[in-house]
RNA sequence: GGGCGCGUAGCUCAGUGGGAGAGCGCUCGCUUCACACGCGAGAGGUCGCUGGUUCGAAACCAGCCGCGCCCACCA
């Protein structure tokens, strides 16, 4: 409805006709007897349909001799025009420059010989029907032969359809079954399923006709298209996508572009029926220029993806040189499902380079499609559908996002309640841990300020993090980038780092208050992109606050925060925490108790004693159980049948790993052709799983 | 008919050559001073089937079974 919009359709519609690509012809089209329009071959959807096959014989003419022809439109053979046979198919080709007669018409339809007539289908004969089959509109074409309509727009038989004219077809074609059957011309009736034409749009069964459209050959503006794509100048991911739309690009029709509806851009011609004249304009011509007569505009509208494959320049105010046009064009980056493929991304990458010269984006993604509940497609006819708006109301908006980004994925996949349940779990996360944090550090500037090991595993981790969420939201693996967001804050921070240095941050330390302050930060920043609202309303507590979240930079990484040994020690600690935890779980131990423990070796971090309830003491007496490097004293606390107990079922494991490394060490086919360092890590574990069960006794 | 993809824990999905993973659900224990939308600990899988390649296969190859999508003019 936009002038300078209609403007853009007009000029694009006119250069087009100028440069002969648009053109006005008789052709078969995809009728819609539900919206009276044509459509294009995109918008129809072939389904499933039981019909009936019915056979006729058609007499051939001066003879005795009958052609059986199959069909399940009978309605339709009064539009017949001739009877076709394979020209290799011999059980014919005598007959081939005969004449059959029609039933119940009586019309002289030749016998023709054409390639398309498959020999093994049926009795090998195909009745021609141009006027309603856009197979034999083809074959009529090739030969000749003459293009009668029976069937109106109005789904209704016409003049030409004699006696059966004004029926609706599915009436017509109960009648002229009853009259086949009582000529005797109905040889058989069987059931038959096929795949059968509908409208996208109105749900009806197409009705083939031959109408007067307007068409666009697609061939010359395809061809820089497909070049464009096959070099990369626009790259489509995944990359099985690039194939798909070259296989599309390179066998492209020409395309209805006119439609009998009311809605949409109305074709910029005009007819003066004085003389006939006919102009093609961007805008409309007063008189005629012939005949000083009156115009009347077309009045068939475009498809409505004409108009929009100009959308990337025609917004900007193309065919004008805007400032908009000359900053924003080309765009950067589509993304899309593969449905649109096709009807919108390829037009505008051929539209984009007729007309501005450059491709309209440089990258297109093709998104994974969200199906219900149960697996099938979301849909407004099948009531499928699930409204955002009430999963907003529901979970809240971060959630539903959160939600849909985890769900995504290279293939199909079902809307998953949980997953947005897990983003509404994590908003919540996010606003307790950060209150936390905000409320106990104290006023000192945020920064990474490594006091102690777990301050530097932190902060590698975050890096790490950080790394790995950017470079998978490059590769648009959005799943994976915000599962390993979620992850890193839930886990390590929240699960451990906060656990860990609790009493340090209630001491009112400021290296933990700085430290904690800038992860803070940088985790707002990362998941802003994936939980905009709640992550901009903890911002603005935030201390290091500078305007809004939303133009903050993304954080990039600062590999000088990595640190492998500092990872290794506390993940070992970590470890051996949730083994200790463990062991006091299986045998019993009551849930406030601090046992009393020795270390033999290397001291874990301070942290390990603290979270598994252990006091780590240099003596004690003669322990009663091992876990790991830690020897567990006597304690009244502790039951001895339990721990007894526990100490065999160890005991098992550990035999059963030996077990397994050494049959493996032990096939002389692994130590000579595996990886050395495989052989070595396997050695490794092997003596590990020795030790400890050495130490077991 | 052609093409693409999928079949892994009860459910929804990751994992593409070296000891089976996540979220939810389930079991047990915790009202521990950020959070019970939470914390801790667990149970649970002949990785669709059959062959093959390999020292080694959930992963690679072939065939089969089941499911989905796209394209296509067999009446």
């Amino acid at each position: 409805l936009d002038e300078g919009y209609v403007t853009a359709v007009y000029r694009v519609f006119k250069q087009l006709y100028d440069k002969g690509y648009i053109y006005r012809d008789f052709y078969m089209v995809n009728w819609d007897p539900g919206s009276r329009s044509a459509i294009s071959d995109l918008e129809v959807e072939n389904r499933e349909v039981e019909d009936v096959l019915y056979s006729i014989d058609y007499p051939v003419e001066g003879s005795d001799r009958v052609l059986t022809v199959a069909t399940v439109r009978p309605e339709t053979m009064l539009a017949d025009t001739a009877v076709a046979v394979n020209p290799s198919d011999e059980r014919y080709a005598d007959l081939v420059g005969n004449h059959c007669l029609l039933p119940l018409v009586g019309r002289r339809l030749p016998i023709i010989a054409d390639e398309h007539v498959d020999v093994e289908f049926g009795t090998g004969a195909l009745k021609i029907t141009p006027g309603h089959d856009p197979n034999d509109f083809e074959i009529g074409r090739r030969h000749g032969l003459e293009e009668i309509s029976v069937i109106g727009p109005d789904g209704h038989l016409t003049e030409e359809a004699g006696r059966f004219a004004g029926l609706s077809a599915a009436k017509a074609q109960e009648e002229v079954v009853a009259a086949l059957r009582e000529e005797g011309r109905l040889r058989a009736e069987e059931p038959y399923t096929h795949s059968v034409p509908f409208s996208h749009r109105s749900g009806e069964r197409i009705e083939p006709l031959i109408s007067l459209q307007w068409f666009c050959r697609m061939d010359e503006l395809a061809q820089p298209a497909i070049a464009a794509v096959e070099r990369d100048e626009v790259r489509i991911a995944p990359g099985q996508w690039k194939r798909v739309y070259l296989d599309w690009m390179r066998e492209i029709r020409p395309w209805c572009v006119s439609r009998q509806l009311w809605w949409g851009h109305r074709i910029p011609v005009w007819y003066c029926d004085a003389c006939e004249e006919t102009y093609v304009a961007e805008s409309a011509p007063e008189r005629c220029a012939s005949c000083a007569g009156e115009l009347r505009q077309e009045e068939d509208v475009l498809d409505t993806w004409f108009s929009s494959a100009i959308w990337p320049f025609a917004t900007l105010g193309w065919p004008e040189e805007t400032p908009e046009l000359r900053a924003f064009y080309p765009t950067s980056f589509l993304t899309t499902a593969r449905e649109i493929l096709f009807l919108w991304v390829a037009r505008m990458i051929m539209t984009g380079i007729e007309f501005p010269g450059a491709v309209p984006f440089r990258d297109v993604y093709v998104h994974s499609v969200i199906q219900a509940r149960d697996g099938r497609r979301m849909s407004k006819s099948l009531g499928t559908g699930i409204d955002p708006l009430e999963e907003i109301d529901v979970h809240g908006a971060d959630a539903l996002r959160f939600g849909l980004l985890a769900m995504s994925s290279t293939q199909d996949v079902r809307f998953s309640d949980a997953k947005v349940q897990q983003g509404s779990d994590l908003a919540n996360k996010l606003w307790n841990a950060s209150r936390l944090i905000l409320l106990n550090t104290v006023e000192v500037e945020p920064a990474p300020r490594p006091a102690r090991v777990e301050d530097r595993w932190l902060l590698s981790r975050l890096e790490r993090t950080i790394a790995s969420v950017t470079g998978k939201l490059e590769t648009y693996d959005f799943a994976h980038a915000v599962q390993e967001a979620y992850a890193f804050f839930w886990r390590d921070l929240c699960d451990w780092y906060l656990e860990i240095v609790k009493p340090r941050l209630y001491d009112g330390e400021e290296d933990v208050s700085a430290t904690l302050l800038y992860t803070l930060e940088r985790v707002l920043a990362l998941l802003h992109p994936t939980m905009p609202f709640v992550t901009e309303e903890i911002w603005s507590f935030h201390p290091a606050r500078r305007g809004h979240l939303a133009v903050h930079p993304f954080p990039q990484v600062d590999e000088s925060l990595f640190d492998e040994a500092a990872e290794a020690d506390v993940e070992a600690g970590i470890g051996l925490t949730q083994r200790l935890r463990a062991w006091r779980d299986l045998v019993d131990v009551p849930v406030g108790s601090v046992l009393a423990a020795r270390v033999e070796g290397v001291e874990p971090p301070e942290f390990v004693a603290r979270l598994s309830r252990f006091q780590f003491a240099p003596d004690g007496g003669d322990p009663v159980a091992s876990v790991g490097p830690v020897r567990v004293l006597p304690s009244a606390d502790l039951d001895a049948e339990a721990v007894a107990g526990r100490l065999e079922k160890r005991r098992e494991e550990l035999r059963s790993e030996v077990e397994r490394a050494e049959r493996k060490l032990a096939n002389e086919g692994f130590v000579a052709k595996a990886p050395a360092e495989v052989v070595e890590e396997e050695r490794g574990k092997l003596e590990r799983y020795r030790s400890e069960l050495d130490e077991l006794g």
